[in-house]
DNA sequence: ATTCAAACGGACCGTCGGTCCGCTTCACCT
DNA sequence: AGGTGAAGCGGACCGACGGTCCGTTTGAAT
């Protein structure tokens, strides 16, 4: 890599951080990165290939101190299992909270609504792992989506900004429901006779 | 109200519905839903203010029949308390479900990624008082939201159509989520050591 | 039939993501 | 050091889109 072709491409991450931190997660243009950043649009679109490009490598940048404590999570055997999980829970949520405005640019990205990156999906596959243990029976899959749609930065702005809970009543809240999850008791409840009773008086979907 | 502008009106809200329904939710442009409406483009954002209204008009009115429904179980008392909470889940989740674009559209209107309309809060209000009854003394107002965001549009959408889970499967995970944390247990263990011995390592957020 | 306000419609505008191409600059080679 | 080719640069340009404006049309009340 050139020594300008390198300088601009920190300048302009940089940059982009700043400006996401300064106005929010929409509160920038593809000229406003360039400008500021003191390079032509094009060089912008050269390194980044769009925005999309661009959001993603400025939050891969950023989460990379939080990867790297995940995966030792992973590692560390010597911690209980349920433990494993509501402390990768915890450190996820802080890290998401601490860089709101990128994470929910980076949910905002035109492609798709929800982020289908290399790094969400590792975080999913990692937290599936982790909670196979406590729970080898249940649905780790859809119980690690879960838990992580609770993550999601526009959830938890919009808990915080709009709804005005606080940030350690949120926190608490989502640690306590990664707690009652795992904890779930196996005796189920004849659940479908309750539900389908009422719910499949109007059309029935989702049965084709 | 003049005849032809009651005409134009329910032409837009179908023409708008149909498109959204065909091309997901954000396959059209304000321009294509006045030309295939047939009317001009003056005419949609007369009537509807904004890209924002058109969609929200066209959702009011498809889940006019849910919110009956809903509020129908608001005022079973018959019902047990935890079978309405589940039931009340049940059908909005089916709702979303049937008209995923529909909704997915309404998640992504410019100016708030989460829905701030009157009708997402009286969802949130009629679920507060639901989980209210059934756990006085738990955190009702963050169960709500925590539920919610189960049922948000591109949460659902990404997990059928990205991560290729079927419905019934999503269906039945989320409503034995609900279960769980109705069924809570309120031997609390002591959480937050074990949570902020790990977390707080790095930068200690949320405090303030 | 007259009248006038409500409604219409499409030309028009500013913004923005993304492209293109002529110019510049770096780094390597002799 | 000077030459050389390619990698890099930058900003003019384009098409799409949300939203506005204003001259024209139309419905209905009198």
């Amino acid at each position: 890599m050139r020594k300008d072709a390198a300088r601009n491409h920190a300048a302009i991450l940089a940059t982009a951080a700043r400006l996401i931190a300064e106005r929010g997660p929409d509160g920038f243009s593809m000229d406003d990165v360039a400008t500021a950043a003191g390079v032509g649009k094009g060089t912008v679109f050269r390194r980044f290939g769009d925005r999309d490009g661009l959001v993603r490598a400025v939050v891969d940048e950023t989460s990379r101190a939080w990867r790297a404590q995940s995966e030792a999570l992973l590692a560390a055997d010597d911690v209980p299992a349920t433990e494993r999980v509501i402390t990768f829970v915890a450190t996820l949520f802080d890290h998401v909270m601490a860089a709101l405005p990128l994470v929910t640019a980076l949910e905002r990205v035109s492609t798709r609504s929800i982020a289908c990156d290399e790094n969400s999906d590792l975080t999913h596959r990692r937290l599936v792992a982790l909670i196979t243990r406590v729970r080898p029976g249940g649905d780790a899959e859809f119980l690690a989506h879960a838990l992580l749609a609770q993550l999601r930065a526009d959830v938890l702005g919009h808990l915080v900004h709009q709804c005005g809970l606080s940030v350690p009543r949120v926190r608490a809240g989502v640690l306590s429901l990664a707690w009652d999850v795992l904890s779930r008791d196996p005796r189920r409840v004849d659940l479908d006779r309750v539900v389908t009773s009422t719910s499949t008086r109007s059309g029935t979907p989702g049965d084709d």
